[in-house]
DNA sequence: TATTAAATAACATCATAAGTTACATGAAAT
DNA sequence: ATTTCATGTAACTTATGATGTTATTTAATA
């Protein structure tokens, strides 16, 4: 089944970002994520009504951190994608007066209610400021992050 | 996204297949699920090499249940469909020795890998003859019930 | 005013799950 | 024996939804 990559890109685009002094192009992003300008504004759109990135046109444009990466959980851009479920699993709904059929999808619902709780109250606990720092742990970085 | 909803599915015919005395063949259960012989036959398939299910050829033929539904867990029906992931959300791999990439995708990963533990777990706790239970307890079939 | 870059609509491509057709195998009824 | 019924499986088609693309508009700076 198809995966949805777009958080992990989308932290990997703002915590780069956030080590710039200019805004960055969608063009630019594109490039580094190897897809497509368009693809880039449609996924930052999302951040940027949440208020997490802003976008300015023309000469000198791009799209911009608004806040700190401390200020920024892997739950709000996670939510800010827009994604309606975690999971592939799904109920069926052919005969929905079917006791049976209520009887299954409640204790799967059930499940999938309780697994989803765990996973995005773990990612409200992670700022990217804090993946940022794991970033500045890797040996091959140490000069450019002690830059920072 | 696409949701996959084999597991409910075979849960509610698994339980129907309990009340039977006589093989349900792949056009019934096709018929019941709005769908086709064949794409049962597939899905089947996978529980019958794990030894939940039986299919007979020919007169007579098609699909019982091997065991009680009290020794089938929904994790044992889930692992027999052989879905390798339950989370829509994937991880990208456009720079695999990008250090902020690695740090990302294993944020993300020990938070799926939590959920995903989490979910097998409840779902290895629950036995298919509970969910008939609650089917019994359903008004409507009362009368259904207390003749099994 | 020319250039740069986002905003957005409309359309095309691609991946993959589900559905379908066709034929082979095997078991039971006649 | 032969017909019928039902699964097994390969090959192909369709449907869906995400991603990619093109084209045009809007707006900001050089």
């Amino acid at each position: 089944m198809r995966k949805d990559s777009r958080l992990s890109r989308m932290l990997h685009v703002l915590i780069h970002m956030n080590q710039l002094d200019a805004p960055a192009t969608s063009e630019k992003i594109a490039s580094m994520l190897n897809t497509n300008p368009v693809v880039v504004r449609r996924t930052m759109a999302g951040l940027r009504d949440k208020g997490y990135v802003t976008s300015v046109k023309g000469h000198g444009g791009g799209w911009s951190l608004v806040m700190a990466l401390s200020d920024i959980t892997l739950l709000d851009i996670h939510n800010a994608l827009g994604e309606s479920s975690v999971f592939t699993i799904g109920l069926s709904d052919e005969h929905t007066s079917c006791p049976i059929e209520i009887a299954v999808n409640q204790a799967i619902s059930d499940v999938l209610i309780e697994a989803e709780a765990l996973l995005l109250e773990r990612f409200r606990e992670v700022t990217l400021d804090v993946l940022a720092a794991g970033f500045a742990d890797y040996p091959l970085n140490q000069q450019a992050s002690s830059g920072e």
